[in-house]
DNA sequence: CTGAAAGCGCTTACAG
DNA sequence: CTGAAAGCGCTTACAG
């Protein structure tokens, strides 16, 4: 059977179809009466009319697509959980939300927003500016480097304060020589590099030494190094912040075999509150956070872009609440 | 600056519309002069021609999305890597993948795909009935199920495989009576029942007992206690195979604050090789995975679907070199 | 071997 | 307050 157009509804309704549009799409100043509005409503839902994304994205020339460009992150639960809050906030406000994982290898951009002429570009990552001039040319709207320091604001959500806060807690619980295990991976630099700045900064407010930072990677030999790097030097460490709950975990199971007792000769914190931290022995103390509300945020932030109406959620979460200390046994 | 149309590319070739629709979609039957196409290929080239994903759509009734409908599984590293692997293959085909995650609350997804006219539908579960009706309705081609034991063809990824390969190790590792550890979660149910079902009829080929199977959860307190249940009954198990890595770890938790000796007093095996497996102490025994080969797999089906050549890649990896026997410490 | 023309479904400037 | 008409960019049946 063929589709419902708005010529369909329009012809039931005994209205033209330039009526059916202004009232499906609620433009109010063209004073149409109470009446014919309730009709077309009720036609076109009696018809089951969905209007057809292709015609709308032709004659406007964008459609309703949100592309997401999302930078060769390693796969992380945390990630996952934004993206999928983020699709599901923005289905709702009738978007799609296309996610472009790109290693560069890939198609060109510009390209592919030709094709797809996308309603907003929203970039995880910074955007090469060659491909931000070509956005500017297509007057695509950009929201530029979402999980960059600089754009906290866009989700709520800062990478230096999950290193602030993980120093606040291990200087609380009385520690003063505090180690930072920094992860040794390039891709993960955009969250890296903030955090190991955030706890730096906690240090010096705090006026503490600054943290003593080991690079290592997800393994036993590298976590094993490490904890002897922190425990062996003039100085030792008594705490450690490390760059995520995975990194911890490795540190937690080289103390089992070198035998260093956590908490007691050595303190840990992880940061992501991963399902396995709250099962290891003894359990890891960790920074959890709120993504949904991250994600609630940057909806907000990408319909105001495209000059849609706000959000029905009215209470966005502030920056303050989307981060919370998960204190366990490791501290 | 305005878009540069299939009309721009006639206009400055000096042919008709017509003749550059038919060169660009390589339509051989209308006998093109080779100097044509050769005009019209490096003129588009040379204005930098991209087809509108619009007005292509709106033309053929369909659009170049790949609509992936994905029931509530909880986020997991492996289906994540799927995800990613799949969009990936799909879209150096020309397609853009879509994931819609639908928990039942959203919107209806006929409403969806009247307004998206997606190429195909793939449903990673098992559509409703009324859903795949209403597509038929529409003549959108559905590949359903894809994750079900009935369809491993699609992907070659055998759920059933895998709790047959974990018997079959712990078997020729001299094993009889083992214990399976099932995850009591309703979402994981398209996973955990094939896998328990593998289990259990590999023990049956192999002349052992039945599985002692334990429902569990994520949680310390459930780890004890099916470690009770294993080893204090009449005939104790010597070995457990574990629905995944993250039941596997924390059951080895549990081992190791009841002082049970992994592997001399309990053998175990996992399945996913999380990279926080290799971390734990000793190291989890594990089934990988090549989820990039099995999404290849998908995207070949996909593609035969919607009547696209066969992809580039000629090797489609083997139903049965998806799965691989990661042997560590703990087995 | 090639082209003129119609039409997919929508929105909006314009006319009444 | 409402409608007729044009046009977004594409593909294809038809005519030459």
């Amino acid at each position: 059977m063929p589709r419902v157009t708005s010529k369909d509804v329009a012809r039931e309704a005994g209205v033209s179809q330039t009526t059916v549009s202004f009232v499906l799409n609620g433009r109010e100043e063209h004073g149409l009466s109470a009446e014919t509005r309730r009709r077309v409503l009720e036609t076109a839902k009696r018809l089951g009319y969905v209007p057809s994304g292709a015609g709308r994205a032709l004659r406007k020339g964008r459609s309703n697509v949100v592309l997401c460009v999302v930078p060769d992150f390693p796969v992380a639960e945390a990630m996952e959980q934004f993206k999928l809050a983020l699709g599901r906030s923005l289905s709702e406000a009738g978007y799609t939300c296309v996610y472009l994982h790109h290693d560069g290898t890939a198609t060109p951009l510009a390209e592919l927003w030709q094709h797809v002429q996308p309603a907003v570009v929203v970039s995880f990552g910074s955007l090469p500016s060659a491909d931000a001039q070509s956005l500017r040319g297509a007057e695509i709207p950009l929201l530029d480097g979402v999980f960059t320091p600089d754009n906290t604001r866009l989700t709520g959500l800062s990478q230096q304060d999950i290193g602030r806060l993980q120093i606040e807690h291990l200087a609380a619980r009385g520690h003063r020589h505090i180690g930072y295990a920094a992860l040794d991976d390039p891709r993960e630099r955009p969250f890296s590099l903030p955090r190991l700045r955030g706890a730096t900064l906690a240090c010096d407010d705090l006026g503490l030494p600054a943290p003593q930072v080991v690079s290592m990677r997800y393994s036993r030999a590298s976590a094993r190094d490490a904890v002897a790097e922190w425990t062996q030097g003039a100085t030792p460490v008594t705490a450690v912040a490390a760059f995520n709950d995975l990194l911890a975990l490795a540190v937690l199971a080289s103390c089992r075999t070198q035998h260093i007792d956590v908490p007691d000769d050595l303190a840990l914190i992880g940061v992501d509150d991963l399902p396995v931290s709250s099962l290891a022995v003894p359990a890891l103390t960790t920074i959890g956070m709120d993504l949904t509300g991250a994600a609630d945020n940057l909806t907000a932030g990408i319909l105001s872009t495209v000059g849609a109406p706000a959000p029905a959620a009215p209470c966005r979460p502030a920056a303050g609440d989307i981060l919370t200390l998960i204190h366990r046994e490791t501290t």
